[in-house]
DNA sequence: CCTGGGGCCTGACATTTGTCACCGACCGGG
DNA sequence: CCCGGTCGGTGACAAATGTCAGGCCCCAGG
Protein backbone atom coordinates (compact mmCIF):
# COMPACT_ATOMS: atom_id res chain seq x y z
CA UNK A 1 0.00 0.00 0.00
CA UNK A 2 1.23 3.20 -0.95
CA UNK A 3 0.90 6.37 1.60
CA UNK A 4 -0.37 9.72 -0.06
CA UNK A 5 0.14 12.94 1.10
CA UNK A 6 -2.00 15.73 -0.94
CA UNK A 7 -1.52 19.13 -0.89
CA UNK A 8 -4.26 21.75 -2.92
CA UNK A 9 -5.66 24.59 -1.63
CA UNK A 10 -8.66 24.18 -3.18
CA UNK A 11 -10.68 22.19 -1.22
CA UNK A 12 -13.09 21.00 -4.26
CA UNK A 13 -10.09 19.27 -6.08
CA UNK A 14 -8.09 18.39 -3.08
CA UNK A 15 -11.28 15.74 -1.93
CA UNK A 16 -12.05 14.79 -5.75
CA UNK A 17 -8.36 13.45 -6.34
CA UNK A 18 -8.19 11.86 -2.79
CA UNK A 19 -11.36 10.26 -3.80
CA UNK A 20 -10.48 9.11 -7.04
CA UNK A 21 -7.09 7.83 -5.63
CA UNK A 22 -8.40 6.17 -2.64
CA UNK A 23 -10.16 3.81 -5.21
CA UNK A 24 -7.15 2.54 -6.62
CA UNK A 25 -6.61 -0.94 -4.26
CA UNK A 26 -2.46 0.04 -3.44
CA UNK A 27 -3.09 3.68 -3.02
CA UNK A 28 -4.10 5.25 0.14
CA UNK A 29 -4.70 8.99 1.29
CA UNK A 30 -3.01 9.55 4.43
CA UNK A 31 -3.55 12.70 4.70
CA UNK A 32 -4.42 16.06 3.10
CA UNK A 33 -3.67 19.74 3.35
CA UNK A 34 -4.75 23.05 2.35
CA UNK A 35 -0.65 25.14 2.67
CA UNK A 36 2.75 24.43 2.20
CA UNK A 37 3.46 24.65 5.67
CA UNK A 38 0.51 22.07 6.74
CA UNK A 39 2.11 20.17 4.07
CA UNK A 40 5.42 19.98 6.17
CA UNK A 41 3.73 19.61 9.24
CA UNK A 42 1.57 16.67 8.15
CA UNK A 43 4.40 15.26 6.16
CA UNK A 44 7.15 15.41 8.84
CA UNK A 45 4.12 13.66 11.34
CA UNK A 46 3.24 10.65 9.01
CA UNK A 47 6.22 9.79 6.94
CA UNK A 48 4.07 9.15 3.75
CA UNK A 49 6.01 7.14 0.67
CA UNK A 50 5.11 9.69 -1.70
CA UNK A 51 3.27 13.57 -1.57
CA UNK A 52 1.53 15.12 -4.79
CA UNK A 53 1.77 18.82 -4.07
CA UNK A 54 -0.07 21.81 -6.44
CA UNK A 55 2.07 23.63 -7.45
CA UNK A 56 0.24 27.03 -6.48
CA UNK A 57 -0.76 26.54 -2.66
CA UNK A 58 -0.92 30.04 -0.50
CA UNK A 59 2.00 30.20 1.30
CA UNK A 60 5.02 28.34 -0.18
CA UNK A 61 4.68 27.33 -3.54
CA UNK A 62 4.65 23.79 -4.08
CA UNK A 63 8.23 23.42 -5.32
CA UNK A 64 9.70 25.09 -1.94
CA UNK A 65 7.05 22.19 -0.09
CA UNK A 66 8.96 19.78 -2.27
CA UNK A 67 12.41 20.97 -2.00
CA UNK A 68 12.54 21.05 2.01
CA UNK A 69 10.72 17.64 1.91
CA UNK A 70 13.77 16.08 -0.35
CA UNK A 71 15.73 17.43 2.17
CA UNK A 72 14.15 16.41 5.34
CA UNK A 73 12.50 13.58 4.32
CA UNK A 74 14.51 11.38 1.12
CA UNK A 75 11.88 8.64 1.54
CA UNK A 76 9.29 10.85 0.49
CA UNK A 77 9.11 11.00 -2.89
CA UNK A 78 7.41 14.25 -3.99
CA UNK A 79 5.61 15.05 -7.28
CA UNK A 80 3.94 18.41 -8.74
CA UNK A 81 0.51 19.01 -10.33
CA UNK A 82 -0.53 21.54 -11.76
CA UNK A 83 -2.92 23.80 -14.03
CA UNK A 84 -0.18 26.57 -15.50
CA UNK A 85 2.52 24.89 -16.29
CA UNK A 86 5.49 27.52 -16.32
CA UNK A 87 9.12 25.87 -18.20
CA UNK A 88 10.93 27.73 -14.80
CA UNK A 89 8.64 25.52 -12.34
CA UNK A 90 9.88 22.53 -14.12
CA UNK A 91 13.51 23.11 -13.87
CA UNK A 92 13.50 24.50 -10.29
CA UNK A 93 10.99 21.51 -9.34
CA UNK A 94 13.43 18.92 -10.74
CA UNK A 95 16.78 20.53 -9.35
CA UNK A 96 14.40 20.23 -5.93
CA UNK A 97 14.47 16.68 -6.42
CA UNK A 98 11.06 16.20 -7.48
CA UNK A 99 10.59 13.00 -9.43
CA UNK A 100 6.96 13.67 -10.91
CA UNK A 101 5.39 16.61 -12.94
CA UNK A 102 2.07 16.67 -14.77
CA UNK A 103 -0.54 18.90 -15.51
CA UNK A 104 -4.07 18.42 -14.39
CA UNK A 105 -5.10 17.93 -17.61
CA UNK A 106 -3.94 14.51 -17.31
CA UNK A 107 -6.61 11.69 -16.71
CA UNK A 108 -6.61 10.02 -13.22
CA UNK A 109 -5.48 6.64 -14.71
CA UNK A 110 -2.30 8.75 -15.76
CA UNK A 111 -2.06 10.01 -12.13
CA UNK A 112 -2.19 7.18 -10.53
CA UNK A 113 0.66 5.58 -12.78
CA UNK A 114 2.39 8.28 -12.18
CA UNK A 115 2.73 8.16 -7.88
CA UNK A 116 3.47 3.87 -8.65
CA UNK A 117 6.50 5.45 -10.86
CA UNK A 118 7.40 7.67 -8.55
CA UNK A 119 6.89 5.07 -5.51
CA UNK A 120 9.05 3.09 -7.09
CA UNK A 121 12.17 6.05 -7.42
CA UNK A 122 11.36 6.43 -11.04
CA UNK A 123 10.91 10.01 -12.73
CA UNK A 124 7.84 11.12 -15.32
CA UNK A 125 7.68 14.58 -16.30
CA UNK A 126 4.50 15.49 -18.87
CA UNK A 127 5.80 15.48 -22.43
CA UNK A 128 3.74 19.09 -23.01
CA UNK A 129 5.45 20.36 -20.28
CA UNK A 130 8.92 19.33 -21.04
CA UNK A 131 8.71 20.34 -24.42
CA UNK A 132 7.75 23.83 -23.85
CA UNK A 133 10.80 23.63 -21.21
CA UNK A 134 13.05 22.72 -23.77
CA UNK A 135 11.61 25.17 -26.20
CA UNK A 136 11.74 27.93 -23.72
CA UNK A 137 15.47 27.04 -23.28
CA UNK A 138 17.72 28.99 -20.32
CA UNK A 139 17.14 32.21 -19.29
CA UNK A 140 19.05 35.03 -21.12
CA UNK A 141 19.04 37.37 -18.30
CA UNK A 142 21.48 38.14 -15.76
CA UNK A 143 20.64 38.22 -11.69
CA UNK A 144 20.39 41.72 -11.80
CA UNK A 145 18.16 42.12 -14.77
CA UNK A 146 15.59 39.16 -13.66
CA UNK A 147 15.35 40.92 -10.36
CA UNK A 148 14.56 44.31 -11.97
CA UNK A 149 12.30 43.29 -14.55
CA UNK A 150 9.87 41.26 -11.28
CA UNK A 151 9.95 44.30 -10.17
CA UNK A 152 8.61 46.28 -12.85
CA UNK A 153 6.12 43.51 -13.40
CA UNK A 154 3.06 45.22 -11.75
CA UNK A 155 3.50 48.48 -13.97
CA UNK A 156 5.61 50.34 -11.41
CA UNK A 157 7.21 53.69 -12.30
CA UNK A 158 11.43 53.55 -12.42
CA UNK A 159 11.36 55.62 -9.19
CA UNK A 160 9.70 53.01 -7.17
CA UNK A 161 11.79 50.33 -8.88
CA UNK A 162 15.26 51.74 -8.25
CA UNK A 163 13.93 52.19 -4.17
CA UNK A 164 12.93 48.41 -3.69
CA UNK A 165 15.71 47.45 -5.58
CA UNK A 166 18.24 49.86 -3.64
CA UNK A 167 19.58 51.25 -7.24
CA UNK A 168 19.72 54.12 -8.88
CA UNK A 169 17.35 55.09 -11.56
CA UNK A 170 19.75 54.99 -14.20
CA UNK A 171 20.91 51.82 -13.72
CA UNK A 172 17.06 50.29 -13.60
CA UNK A 173 16.35 51.67 -16.97
CA UNK A 174 19.46 50.03 -17.89
CA UNK A 175 18.53 47.09 -17.09
CA UNK A 176 15.26 47.30 -18.23
CA UNK A 177 16.39 48.18 -21.51
CA UNK A 178 19.14 45.38 -21.95
CA UNK A 179 15.91 43.21 -20.50
CA UNK A 180 13.81 44.78 -23.16
CA UNK A 181 16.95 43.76 -25.72
CA UNK A 182 16.86 40.29 -24.44
CA UNK A 183 13.24 39.26 -24.51
CA UNK A 184 12.69 41.21 -28.40
CA UNK A 185 10.03 42.95 -26.35
CA UNK A 186 9.14 46.47 -27.34
CA UNK A 187 8.96 47.92 -24.00
CA UNK A 188 9.24 46.61 -20.35
CA UNK A 189 5.91 45.86 -19.38
CA UNK A 190 5.39 43.29 -22.65
CA UNK A 191 9.45 42.09 -21.36
CA UNK A 192 8.00 41.13 -17.93
CA UNK A 193 4.94 39.33 -19.67
CA UNK A 194 7.00 37.25 -21.82
CA UNK A 195 9.91 37.01 -19.10
CA UNK A 196 7.00 35.62 -16.75
CA UNK A 197 5.65 33.36 -19.30
CA UNK A 198 8.81 31.60 -19.45
CA UNK A 199 9.71 31.43 -15.92
CA UNK A 200 12.64 33.24 -16.06
CA UNK A 201 10.80 35.87 -12.90
CA UNK B 1 -32.25 11.32 -10.57
CA UNK B 2 -30.78 14.88 -11.44
CA UNK B 3 -28.79 14.58 -14.07
CA UNK B 4 -25.75 16.57 -14.37
CA UNK B 5 -23.49 18.33 -17.44
CA UNK B 6 -20.46 18.94 -16.12
CA UNK B 7 -17.62 21.10 -18.01
CA UNK B 8 -13.96 21.73 -17.41
CA UNK B 9 -10.68 21.75 -19.57
CA UNK B 10 -8.84 20.00 -17.00
CA UNK B 11 -9.33 15.97 -17.50
CA UNK B 12 -8.43 14.85 -13.64
CA UNK B 13 -10.33 17.83 -12.23
CA UNK B 14 -13.53 16.66 -14.36
CA UNK B 15 -13.00 13.14 -13.99
CA UNK B 16 -12.41 13.25 -10.01
CA UNK B 17 -15.88 15.99 -9.51
CA UNK B 18 -17.68 13.82 -11.59
CA UNK B 19 -16.43 10.96 -9.45
CA UNK B 20 -17.72 12.91 -6.54
CA UNK B 21 -20.78 13.89 -7.58
CA UNK B 22 -21.48 9.88 -8.72
CA UNK B 23 -21.10 8.62 -5.04
CA UNK B 24 -24.43 10.70 -4.36
CA UNK B 25 -27.71 8.60 -4.41
CA UNK B 26 -29.44 11.19 -6.37
CA UNK B 27 -26.94 12.68 -9.14
CA UNK B 28 -26.06 11.65 -12.22
CA UNK B 29 -22.93 13.02 -14.85
CA UNK B 30 -24.32 12.12 -17.83
CA UNK B 31 -22.30 14.10 -19.90
CA UNK B 32 -18.52 15.41 -19.68
CA UNK B 33 -17.12 18.57 -21.60
CA UNK B 34 -13.78 19.84 -22.21
CA UNK B 35 -14.38 22.78 -23.93
CA UNK B 36 -17.47 25.61 -24.29
CA UNK B 37 -18.29 23.89 -27.56
CA UNK B 38 -18.65 20.37 -26.78
CA UNK B 39 -20.53 21.00 -23.16
CA UNK B 40 -23.27 23.00 -25.81
CA UNK B 41 -23.34 20.52 -28.53
CA UNK B 42 -23.72 17.84 -25.27
CA UNK B 43 -26.42 19.75 -23.49
CA UNK B 44 -28.36 20.13 -26.96
CA UNK B 45 -28.05 16.57 -27.44
CA UNK B 46 -28.83 15.11 -23.41
CA UNK B 47 -30.85 17.82 -22.34
CA UNK B 48 -29.24 17.84 -18.82
CA UNK B 49 -31.13 19.13 -15.60
CA UNK B 50 -28.33 21.22 -14.64
CA UNK B 51 -24.99 22.09 -16.15
CA UNK B 52 -22.12 22.82 -13.55
CA UNK B 53 -19.47 24.87 -15.83
CA UNK B 54 -15.75 25.57 -15.23
CA UNK B 55 -15.14 29.73 -15.36
CA UNK B 56 -12.01 28.97 -17.55
CA UNK B 57 -13.11 26.83 -20.81
CA UNK B 58 -10.58 27.22 -23.68
CA UNK B 59 -12.44 28.80 -26.26
CA UNK B 60 -16.17 29.89 -24.88
CA UNK B 61 -16.25 30.69 -21.00
CA UNK B 62 -18.17 29.07 -18.89
CA UNK B 63 -20.91 32.28 -18.47
CA UNK B 64 -20.83 32.71 -22.79
CA UNK B 65 -22.09 28.78 -22.38
CA UNK B 66 -24.53 29.36 -19.62
CA UNK B 67 -25.87 32.51 -21.26
CA UNK B 68 -26.20 30.35 -24.75
CA UNK B 69 -27.82 27.24 -22.47
CA UNK B 70 -30.07 29.75 -20.68
CA UNK B 71 -31.83 31.07 -23.98
CA UNK B 72 -31.89 27.35 -25.30
CA UNK B 73 -32.85 25.44 -22.92
CA UNK B 74 -34.20 27.12 -19.87
CA UNK B 75 -35.08 23.66 -18.38
CA UNK B 76 -31.42 23.27 -18.03
CA UNK B 77 -30.37 25.11 -14.68
CA UNK B 78 -26.52 26.56 -15.31
CA UNK B 79 -24.03 27.05 -11.93
CA UNK B 80 -20.41 27.98 -12.60
CA UNK B 81 -17.44 26.67 -10.91
CA UNK B 82 -14.60 28.54 -10.58
CA UNK B 83 -10.86 29.10 -9.00
CA UNK B 84 -10.31 32.46 -9.58
CA UNK B 85 -13.15 34.27 -8.32
CA UNK B 86 -13.32 38.07 -9.85
CA UNK B 87 -16.32 40.37 -9.39
CA UNK B 88 -17.25 40.99 -12.68
CA UNK B 89 -17.69 37.76 -13.89
CA UNK B 90 -20.25 36.84 -11.30
CA UNK B 91 -22.07 40.11 -12.01
CA UNK B 92 -22.14 38.99 -15.77
CA UNK B 93 -22.70 35.15 -14.70
CA UNK B 94 -26.16 36.55 -12.69
CA UNK B 95 -26.99 38.92 -16.02
CA UNK B 96 -26.43 35.64 -17.85
CA UNK B 97 -29.21 33.44 -15.92
CA UNK B 98 -26.31 31.33 -13.84
CA UNK B 99 -28.22 30.15 -10.58
CA UNK B 100 -25.13 29.19 -8.79
CA UNK B 101 -21.70 30.42 -8.43
CA UNK B 102 -18.98 29.01 -6.27
CA UNK B 103 -15.10 28.49 -6.16
CA UNK B 104 -13.57 25.09 -5.63
CA UNK B 105 -12.52 26.03 -2.43
CA UNK B 106 -15.95 24.56 -1.25
CA UNK B 107 -16.23 21.08 -0.64
CA UNK B 108 -17.67 18.15 -2.19
CA UNK B 109 -21.28 18.28 0.02
CA UNK B 110 -21.15 21.90 -0.49
CA UNK B 111 -21.05 21.42 -4.39
CA UNK B 112 -23.69 18.31 -4.33
CA UNK B 113 -26.14 20.91 -2.04
CA UNK B 114 -25.79 23.45 -4.67
CA UNK B 115 -26.28 21.38 -7.17
CA UNK B 116 -29.77 20.40 -5.98
CA UNK B 117 -30.48 23.63 -4.88
CA UNK B 118 -30.63 25.20 -8.21
CA UNK B 119 -32.00 22.25 -9.67
CA UNK B 120 -35.06 22.82 -7.34
CA UNK B 121 -35.45 26.44 -8.69
CA UNK B 122 -32.94 27.75 -5.59
CA UNK B 123 -30.18 30.12 -5.87
CA UNK B 124 -26.48 30.06 -4.40
CA UNK B 125 -23.99 32.23 -4.39
CA UNK B 126 -20.38 31.92 -2.65
CA UNK B 127 -20.88 34.48 0.35
CA UNK B 128 -17.06 35.05 -0.15
CA UNK B 129 -17.53 36.07 -3.85
CA UNK B 130 -20.60 38.10 -3.45
CA UNK B 131 -19.06 40.03 -0.42
CA UNK B 132 -15.85 40.42 -2.57
CA UNK B 133 -17.98 41.70 -5.99
CA UNK B 134 -20.46 43.89 -3.32
CA UNK B 135 -17.31 45.83 -2.58
CA UNK B 136 -15.69 45.93 -5.67
CA UNK B 137 -18.66 47.87 -6.97
CA UNK B 138 -19.67 48.67 -10.68
CA UNK B 139 -17.18 49.42 -12.94
CA UNK B 140 -16.41 53.52 -13.28
CA UNK B 141 -15.23 52.99 -16.87
CA UNK B 142 -17.18 53.87 -19.86
CA UNK B 143 -17.21 51.26 -22.65
CA UNK B 144 -14.09 53.06 -24.83
CA UNK B 145 -12.07 53.15 -21.70
CA UNK B 146 -12.66 49.53 -21.06
CA UNK B 147 -11.98 48.62 -24.37
CA UNK B 148 -8.96 50.85 -24.42
CA UNK B 149 -7.64 49.97 -21.43
CA UNK B 150 -8.39 45.78 -22.43
CA UNK B 151 -6.01 46.65 -25.32
CA UNK B 152 -3.40 48.36 -23.12
CA UNK B 153 -3.33 45.42 -21.16
CA UNK B 154 -0.20 43.61 -22.57
CA UNK B 155 2.02 46.20 -22.48
CA UNK B 156 1.54 47.51 -26.31
CA UNK B 157 1.95 51.16 -26.90
CA UNK B 158 -0.20 53.71 -27.44
CA UNK B 159 0.29 53.47 -31.57
CA UNK B 160 -0.46 49.74 -31.71
CA UNK B 161 -3.81 49.99 -29.62
CA UNK B 162 -5.07 53.10 -31.92
CA UNK B 163 -4.41 50.68 -34.99
CA UNK B 164 -6.58 47.86 -33.08
CA UNK B 165 -9.13 50.05 -31.76
CA UNK B 166 -9.42 52.12 -34.98
CA UNK B 167 -8.83 55.16 -33.05
CA UNK B 168 -6.75 58.19 -33.03
CA UNK B 169 -3.71 57.95 -30.83
CA UNK B 170 -4.35 61.22 -29.09
CA UNK B 171 -7.78 59.76 -28.43
CA UNK B 172 -6.36 56.64 -27.28
CA UNK B 173 -4.19 59.15 -24.55
CA UNK B 174 -7.11 60.54 -23.64
CA UNK B 175 -9.05 57.30 -22.87
CA UNK B 176 -6.16 55.74 -21.21
CA UNK B 177 -5.65 58.95 -19.11
CA UNK B 178 -9.05 58.96 -17.88
CA UNK B 179 -9.01 55.49 -17.04
CA UNK B 180 -6.10 55.69 -15.07
CA UNK B 181 -7.88 58.59 -13.23
CA UNK B 182 -10.59 56.32 -12.17
CA UNK B 183 -8.69 53.58 -11.25
CA UNK B 184 -6.19 55.58 -8.79
CA UNK B 185 -3.54 54.05 -10.59
CA UNK B 186 -0.52 55.49 -11.37
CA UNK B 187 -0.01 54.25 -14.81
CA UNK B 188 -2.07 52.97 -17.84
CA UNK B 189 -0.20 49.53 -16.87
CA UNK B 190 -1.09 49.61 -13.19
CA UNK B 191 -4.25 50.52 -14.04
CA UNK B 192 -5.19 47.31 -16.35
CA UNK B 193 -4.13 45.21 -13.25
CA UNK B 194 -6.13 46.86 -11.20
CA UNK B 195 -9.34 46.94 -13.63
CA UNK B 196 -8.44 43.50 -14.41
CA UNK B 197 -8.67 42.78 -10.89
CA UNK B 198 -12.39 44.21 -10.18
CA UNK B 199 -13.44 42.27 -13.42
CA UNK B 200 -13.92 45.51 -15.14
CA UNK B 201 -12.40 44.51 -18.36
C1' DC C 1 49.53 40.67 -14.04
C1' DC C 2 46.07 42.06 -16.99
C1' DT C 3 41.98 41.41 -19.37
C1' DG C 4 37.13 40.64 -19.75
C1' DG C 5 32.64 40.48 -17.85
C1' DG C 6 29.21 41.62 -14.55
C1' DG C 7 27.47 44.94 -11.41
C1' DC C 8 26.71 49.84 -10.57
C1' DC C 9 26.49 54.46 -11.80
C1' DT C 10 26.21 59.09 -14.59
C1' DG C 11 24.86 62.12 -18.28
C1' DA C 12 22.66 63.23 -22.55
C1' DC C 13 19.30 62.56 -26.01
C1' DA C 14 15.06 61.13 -28.64
C1' DT C 15 10.76 59.04 -28.03
C1' DT C 16 6.76 57.81 -25.60
C1' DT C 17 3.62 58.76 -22.13
C1' DG C 18 0.38 61.40 -19.23
C1' DT C 19 -2.24 65.55 -18.72
C1' DC C 20 -4.91 69.40 -19.96
C1' DA C 21 -7.68 72.55 -22.69
C1' DC C 22 -10.65 72.72 -26.12
C1' DC C 23 -13.46 71.48 -30.36
C1' DG C 24 -17.34 69.07 -33.03
C1' DA C 25 -20.94 65.33 -33.53
C1' DC C 26 -24.46 62.61 -31.85
C1' DC C 27 -28.26 61.16 -28.76
C1' DG C 28 -31.74 61.18 -25.07
C1' DG C 29 -34.37 63.46 -21.46
C1' DG C 30 -36.38 67.49 -19.30
C1' DC D 1 -35.30 73.09 -28.06
C1' DC D 2 -31.45 73.02 -25.20
C1' DC D 3 -28.54 70.60 -21.96
C1' DG D 4 -25.51 67.08 -20.49
C1' DG D 5 -23.00 63.03 -21.47
C1' DT D 6 -20.39 60.00 -24.37
C1' DC D 7 -17.65 59.43 -28.37
C1' DG D 8 -13.92 61.04 -31.35
C1' DG D 9 -10.48 64.22 -32.23
C1' DT D 10 -6.41 68.06 -32.15
C1' DG D 11 -2.59 70.52 -30.18
C1' DA D 12 0.65 71.54 -26.71
C1' DC D 13 3.46 70.76 -22.75
C1' DA D 14 5.67 68.26 -18.86
C1' DA D 15 7.13 63.97 -17.20
C1' DA D 16 8.56 59.32 -17.74
C1' DT D 17 10.88 56.03 -20.48
C1' DG D 18 14.17 53.90 -23.81
C1' DT D 19 18.74 54.15 -25.63
C1' DC D 20 23.51 54.98 -25.95
C1' DA D 21 28.20 56.08 -24.57
C1' DG D 22 31.15 55.97 -21.16
C1' DG D 23 33.29 55.51 -16.41
C1' DC D 24 34.39 53.03 -11.91
C1' DC D 25 34.86 48.86 -8.99
C1' DC D 26 35.61 43.90 -8.31
C1' DC D 27 36.70 39.27 -9.31
C1' DA D 28 37.92 35.06 -11.96
C1' DG D 29 40.70 32.95 -15.55
C1' DG D 30 44.41 32.92 -18.73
Amino acid sequence: MIRILLADDEHLIRGAIAALLGLEEDLEVVAQAATGAEALSLARALRPDVAVLDLQLPDLDGVAVATTLHAELPSCRTMIVTSHGLPGHLKRALTGGVRGFLAKTVSAEVLATVVRTVHAGGRYVDPQLAAEAISAGDSPLTTREADVLALAGDGAPVEEIARRAALSPGTVRNYLSSAVGKTGAANRHEAARIARSRGWI
